[in-house]
DNA sequence: CGCTTTTGACCCGCGC
DNA sequence: GCGCGGGTCAAAAGCG
C-alpha cells in the first residue's frame, strides 16, 4: 500500500493528493489497490471482493456527481457548472489512469512471481540432479557445481581463502564511504532479492558474507569507443589515475557522484593490445535512485554480477566445473561474456568489441586463452549493451557496432535469452534493481542526501 | 564559489 | 623485511 502512494512516479503523487479531498475517491483507490490484494484474498472471497470494489467505485462516482449541485449552488454561476463538469471529467480520466496503472503493476507483480516460482523450480530440479549424480560419482564435496543461484554454500567456500582479504577490503569501503552514510549503507543492503535472502543461507553471517562478495563482484565491459569513457548515463568523479603496469595507457578511477556514500566504483583503461578498445570495470552496486539513461546500464552490470555469483563462480581450485558450462553451450555465448577465475574477484568480462556475426567464429583476442577465462553466460545482456554501444558510436561517430550486424545479434540474443535458464535470474536482479531503485525506502535515501 | 580533475603521497596485500 | 603494484586519499589546480 504504501509502495503504491510513496512511488516516485509523478503521476502517482496528484492522485493520491486529490484522493485526501475527495474521501469517498480514496476509499474506492484503496480496494482497487492490488498490492493488498492478496491480504483481502484472505477475509472475503474473489468474487465479493470484486463486487464490494465495484461498488465503491459506484459509490464514489455517485458521492462526486451529488456533489456538483453543493458546489453549483455556493458558486451559482453556467461556468462553475462547466469547472465542474470539466474536474469530474479530469478525475474520471485520472481513476482510469489509476486502474490501468495497478492493473499494470499486478501483472508485471505477477511475472516477477512467475519468475521466482520458475527459479524455485529449477533450483529445485538441479539441486535433486545434484544429489544424484553425487551418489553415482561419489566424488567429492568440492568438487559438485554450484547451484544455481545457491551461493551460499559455494560463496563461503570460495570466500574462505580470500575471507580475510574481503573483510579487508570491506571495512576499508566503510571507511571511504564512511562515517557520512553507514547506516544509509547498511539499509540499502537490507534491500536483498526474495532469491538472495532465500532459506539456502544459514545464517545472517553468511548472508552478509554473500552480500559483500557481490559488492565485490566486478562486471567489466570491453568496448570500442574513441572517448575517454563510455557514457553510461551515471555521474562520476575521477579520484584517481595510475599507470598500470604492461599498458601504456594509465587507468582512471571513478567514483559514483550522483549519491551521496554510493558505493560504486568503476575503473577506465584503454586495450593494451588495442587501444581503441575502452575496458570499464564496474563494482558495486547503486544505492540511490537511478535516472532511466543509467538504469539499463546498471541492471545490466547488477544482472551479469548477480549471474556471475550465482552459480558461475569458479572453484578453489580456480576451475569451472564443466557441467557450468552447458550453458555457454549456445550460440552468441561464447566470447559475448566471459569470468575470469584469475582475477583477485570474481569478474565478468562483456566483450562488446566484436560483432555478433564474428563471434560465433572468433575467439577473444587475450583474455580466454591465457587468463583461464571461459565463455559462460547467456547473451542476455547483449542487447542492452550493443544499445550503448550503438548510441556510443552515433555521439561520438567513432567505429561502432554496424546496424546490420548488431539487428542480427539483437535477434539470435533474444532467441537465444528464451532458451537460457540463467535469464530468469538475471531477469529476476534486473527486475529487482528497477522495482529497488523506486522503492520508498530508497526514494527516502535520495531525497536525504 | 562549488565542483571536478590532477597528481604525488600513502596504505595495504602479496611474492620473494 | 623489502620491494612492487594496485588502489585510495587529499591538497592544489582548473573550470564553469
Amino acid at each position: 500500500m504504501e509502495e503504491a502512494t510513496c512511488n516516485d512516479d509523478s503521476n502517482i503523487a496528484p492522485v493520491t493528493h486529490s484522493s485526501l479531498v475527495f474521501d469517498g475517491k480514496r476509499l474506492a483507490m484503496d480496494e482497487m489497490d492490488f498490492f493488498a490484494q492478496k491480504k483481502k484474498k484472505n477475509v472475503v472471497g474473489d468474487d465479493e471482493m470484486v463486487h464490494q470494489m465495484e461498488l465503491h467505485v459506484d459509490t464514489s462516482l455517485d458521492l462526486l456527481t451529488k456533489s456538483s449541485p453543493t458546489n453549483r449552488s455556493t458558486m451559482g454561476e453556467g461556468s462553475s457548472e462547466a469547472k465542474g463538469n470539466r474536474r469530474d471529467n479530469k478525475f474520471a480520466a485520472v481513476l482510469a489512469e489509476l486502474h490501468h496503472m495497478n492493473a499494470e503493476n499486478q501483472r508485471l507483480r505477477d511475472q516477477v512471481d512467475q519468475v521466482n516460482d520458475k527459479y524455485h523450480a529449477l533450483h529445485n530440479q538441479i539441486m535433486k540432479m545434484m544429489e544424484k549424480k553425487q551418489k553415482n560419482e561419489g566424488k567429492k564435496a568440492d568438487m559438485i557445481p554450484r547451484p544455481f543461484l545457491d551461493i551460499g554454500v559455494a560463496m563461503k567456500e570460495e570466500s574462505s581463502q580470500q575471507h580475510s582479504k574481503g573483510k579487508q577490503q570491506e571495512s576499508k569501503n566503510q571507511k571511504i564511504c564512511s562515517n557520512r552514510d553507514v547506516t544509509e549503507l547498511e539499509a540499502s543492503d537490507k534491500v536483498i532479492p526474495r532469491w538472495l535472502s532465500d532459506s539456502s543461507f544459514k545464517d545472517v553471517d553468511e548472508a552478509s558474507e554473500n552480500m559483500s562478495m557481490i559488492k565485490k563482484a566486478r562486471v567489466s565491459v570491453r568496448a570500442r569507443s574513441v572517448s575517454s569513457m563510455i557514457s553510461d548515463g551515471c555521474q562520476w568523479r575521477k579520484y584517481g589515475q595510475k599507470m598500470a603496469k604492461g599498458n601504456p595507457c594509465p587507468r582512471a578511477y571513478y567514483r559514483c557522484s550522483m549519491g551521496t556514500g554510493c558505493p560504486v566504483r568503476k575503473q577506465v583503461q584503454r586495450s593494451a593490445e588495442d587501444q581503441s578498445v575502452l575496458i570499464t570495470t564496474y563494482e558495486g552496486q547503486h544505492n540511490h535512485v537511478l535516472p532511466p539513461a543509467a538504469k539499463a546500464m546498471a541492471s545490466t552490470t547488477s544482472a551479469a554480477a548477480s549471474m556471475l555469483l550465482s552459480g558461475s563462480m569458479p572453484s578453489s581450485d580456480g576451475l569451472l566445473h564443466p557441467n557450468i558450462l552447458e550453458s555457454a553451450t549456445l550460440p552468441f555465448s561464447q566470447n559475448l561474456a566471459t569470468l575470469s577465475a584469475s582475477a583477485p574477484f570474481p569478474t565478468i568480462t562483456l566483450d562488446l568489441t566484436q560483432s555478433a556475426t564474428n563471434t560465433s567464429s572468433q575467439q577473444l583476442p587475450q583474455e580466454a586463452p591465457q587468463d583461464s577465462q571461459l565463455s559462460l553466460i547467456s547473451p542476455l545482456l547483449a542487447p542492452n549493451l550493443f544499445y550503448h554501444q550503438i548510441k556510443l558510436s552515433s555521439l561520438h561517430g567513432s567505429q561502432g557496432t554496424e546496424p546490420a550486424s548488431f539487428a542480427d545479434t539483437v535477434n539470435a540474443a533474444t532467441a537465444a535469452i528464451t532458451t537460457d535458464p540463467k535469464f530468469s535470474a538475471a531477469l529476476m536482479a534486473a527486475i529487482t534493481s528497477i522495482i529497488g531503485s523506486s522503492h520508498p525506502v530508497e526514494t527516502q535515501h535520495c531525497n536525504n542526501k
